[in-house]
RNA sequence: GGGAGAUUAGCUCAGUUGGUUUAGAGCAUCUGCCUUACAAGCAGAGGGUCGGCGGUUCGAAUCCGUCAUCUCCCACCA
């Protein structure tokens, strides 16, 4: 305050202040919360000075500061008033008299075209009130009430003077009609109560030019913002950015260190301590003033006025420019924040940031989304609409309900909660447990690794660093969500319905050990992947699954470095995925029970890699995998990569099934073909479209009359 | 009143500068399975003329216009 007052920044002044009548002091206008509400538009009548029965009418939904008027105002154009300008009009109750003034902020479409000036309760009326020239008639006390100008009225709330008013009016013969009418009124983000613009000597911070950096490095992406469409909002904020009313009247707070020697509007210094201000106030008045002269201001800041500083505060560097922490913190790499709070103190901290440290507080700010009910409300405790997290956490876990809620919160959308998300939460920690219980009951006995381990274990590193590659590339958009749905998937699906599924031995056979410390080393690399996520079962099974030296835990562990990725074991592994989904569909739909073992034969239509058959015939449960040449005649069958694979069930197969099934892809495969010849037959799309994808579509084309070849053959086999 | 953003499967959302199958995921739904880690589970399946209309282009969920609906921010309409 001090520092900003030396230069000029700080001023003093009477300004129309937002105030709250419920908590005695001004509010900022973002603590303003404007709402829409049912009121009643009062059509009052107020007569001519010097007429005997001339009249006009004014409309407003504040007939209590009628008492306050100081003027009518009416439209300069308005052809029905031009005969009233320069004349007076009677104010009713008050029976003072007021001029009539034009202006042409009336709108004279609006009520009757005539608007009552109340400079002291209304920015607006306040602002014609400076243009005008006109008398000032504050009527409210501090908490609401109206003062003596409120003439019997005073000493009375405000609303209920607008009801007796009313009365008093209708009496008396001013009242013409009153009509509904809906319109926006300020309410204290703090009381609720209803905001009255009251004139009031309070501090004001210049914003104009302290904002400018701030607005400068967020634009040019100096800071950046997630999601970044929450630029243009702080941008025009930035842009219209008005002076800041730094001052309250309450009781807790920064006391503001103003000191007061005498009666003057000027009659104060600004200083550190009562000494200082003393030896300052003596200079200034040019007398002796003793520290018993002075009184402080009881005033005291806004909250954000000292929040403003906190990356910096934080680690003393007002207090101690320079000291190592803060040379070492500042500036920071990321703040998590609501957007609500965006003005309040995203924007003040940066701020805050360029004037004080000559340099940006943090890279990077993080917004999140708001919880919402599902009727769409924000969770808050007046609305008491919000679950207990103790009941969910005794229900779902800590970790699932962090899981359930973040696996559905994009930065910046709102999250409409549903304790659903909070059961995949659940069962996915149930899901990691089994994991580990299956992992840790096996045997180890020095026996060969068997091959299928050895693909398995190929195939995991790569499929690992794949999503490594997108949880990385995630976390570094601020993606989190997207970043813990990869890293739910590769759990899940690749470590636990696929790698485990390849690696696990025979019920009650014991585990090679090269396989086994593999897995291991496996499980605590997803492990980490979870710790952001899921702490607490992290960090229990990073404990079970190998010995810890003491303060070795996975809260401190680096994150996994990225290896390799072999794209063709990749490669093989997904057509060896297709082969075992095929075989699994063949038992589905002719009920075979996996403990049966079934027979393969592959006529091989094009050359591969065959090193996953091992896993095929092991996921597959396949007592033999065979290649031919030949046709197969009586067997279920599928194609994978225009190679064509048979089951042999003898009689038991279902041949019209198994043409039904044939003539579907058949029908989609002819399909899909029309669609890719309709582009090759254009030739603006042979000409003009990239050669590189007009090669993709030949090769679609090939691929798709190759299936078509194969299947009608087939079907013809069958015949 | 001014500004910004959004609209893709029942729900929550991806979809990178227009071109890798006739648009993806998770949840939910449906079908079949209590198969020795897990039924809080396993294996499958269905589901969308990408808000409407029009335009640009060989090609549009993607670019432009317009309308509709929703959300947020700002604002003093008595």
């Amino acid at each position: 305050f001090i520092d900003l007052y030396k230069k000029g920044k700080i001023y003093r002044g009477v300004r129309m202040v937002n105030w709250d009548p419920e908590a005695k002091t001004a509010l900022s206008d973002e603590e303003v919360i404007h709402k829409e509400v049912n009121s009643k538009l009062f059509h009052v009548r107020y007569k001519i000075e010097g007429t005997a029965d001339e009249w006009l009418i004014i409309a407003t939904t504040r007939p209590e500061t009628i008492l306050g008027d100081t003027a009518i105002c009416i439209n300069p154009n308005d052809e029905r008033y031009k005969h009233l300008h320069g004349k007076k009009a009677i104010v009713p109750i008050a029976n003072r008299v007021i001029p009539i003034i034009a202006d042409e902020y009336v709108d004279m479409e609006f009520g009757t075209g005539c608007l009552k000036v109340t400079p002291a309760h209304d920015v607006n009326d306040y602002d014609l009130g400076q243009r005008h020239n006109l008398e000032t008639i504050d009527i409210l006390n501090d908490n609401g009430t109206l003062n003596e100008n409120g003439l019997h009225y005073a000493g009375k709330d405000r609303f209920e003077v607008r009801k007796e008013i009313e009365k008093e009016l209708y009496d008396k013969g001013y009242l013409v009609k009153t009509e509904d009418h809906i319109n926006k009124v300020g309410f204290s983000e703090r009381t609720n109560a209803v905001i009255e613009p009251k004139l009031s000597l309070q501090w004001f911070l210049s914003m104009k030019e302290l904002a400018q950096p701030a607005l400068e490095n967020v634009m040019n992406g100096n800071i950046n913002f997630h999601p970044d469409k929450f630029k243009n909002t702080y941008k025009h904020w930035m842009e219209n950015v008005k002076d800041w009313c730094i001052s309250r009247q309450l009781w807790w707070g920064h006391q503001i260190p103003a000191y007061f020697y005498g009666e003057g509007s000027e009659d104060y210094v600004i200083a550190k301590t009562k000494e200082e201000a003393a030896q300052l106030a003596t200079e200034k008045a040019g007398r002796t003033i003793s520290v018993d002269e002075l009184r402080q201001d009881e005033d005291v800041l806004d909250t954000w006025f000292s929040s403003w500083l906190w990356p910096i505060s934080m680690f003393n560097g007002i207090t101690q420019p320079g000291n190592e922490e803060i040379k070492y913190y500042y500036p920071t790499n990321d703040l998590v924040t609501a957007p609500e709070i965006m003005f309040f103190w995203v924007a003040r901290m940066i701020i805050a940031g360029y004037e004080y440290m000559g340099d940006l507080p943090f890279r990077n700010v993080y917004y999140t989304g708001i919880v919402r009910d599902k009727l769409g409300r924000k969770m808050s405790k007046s609305l008491g609409n919000s679950p207990d997290p103790i009941d969910l956490i005794n229900q779902y876990g800590a970790d699932g309900v962090r899981m359930g809620i973040l696996i559905s919160s994009p930065a910046g959308n709102d999250l409409p909660f549903d304790s659903s998300q909070c059961e995949q939460g659940r069962n996915f920690t149930n899901k990691v447990w089994n994991a580990f219980r299956l992992v840790s009951s096996w045997e180890v006995k020095e026996i060969e690794q068997p091959e299928s381990s050895k693909r398995a274990i190929e195939w995991f590193e790569s499929r690992f660093n794949e999503a490594l590659t997108e949880i990385n590339d995630s976390f570094d958009k601020f993606k989190i969500s997207d970043a813990l749905m990869s890293i739910y998937k590769l759990i899940w699906d690749d470590f636990c319905s696929w790698y485990l599924e390849m690696i696990k031995p025979g019920y009650q056979h014991p585990i090679d050990s090269k396989t086994l410390e593999t897995t291991k080393d496996f499980f605590e690399k997803i492990l980490k992947l979870m710790q952001p996520f899921m702490p607490f079962i992290a960090e229990d099974l990073w404990h079970l699954i190998r010995e810890r030296q003491e303060g070795e835990d996975i809260v401190i562990a680096p994150w996994p470095t990225l290896g390799e990725i072999n794209q063709e074991v990749l490669n093989n592994f997904k057509r060896a995925e297709e082969i075992i989904i095929g075989l699994r569909n063949i038992r589905n739909q002719n009920n075979i029970a996996n403990k049966v073992k079934m027979d393969l034969l592959v006529k091989k239509n094009n050359d591969y890699d065959t090193s996953f058959d091992c896993v095929v015939v092991k996921m597959g449960n396949l007592s033999s995998m065979e290649y031919t040449t030949e046709k197969v005649a009586n067997a279920n069958s599928f194609i994978v990569t225009n190679n064509e694979y048979y089951v042999p069930f003898g009689d038991s197969i279902d041949v019209e099934a198994e043409k039904a099934k044939m003539q579907e892809e058949l029908k989609y495969t002819k399909g899909f073909l029309a669609s890719v010849q309709g582009k090759l037959k254009n030739e603006k799309f042979v000409s003009s479209a990239p050669a590189q994808v007009v090669e993709m579509e030949r090769k679609k084309e090939a691929d798709a009359l190759n299936k078509i070849a194969i299947l009608e053959e087939k079907l013809a086999s069958l015949n």
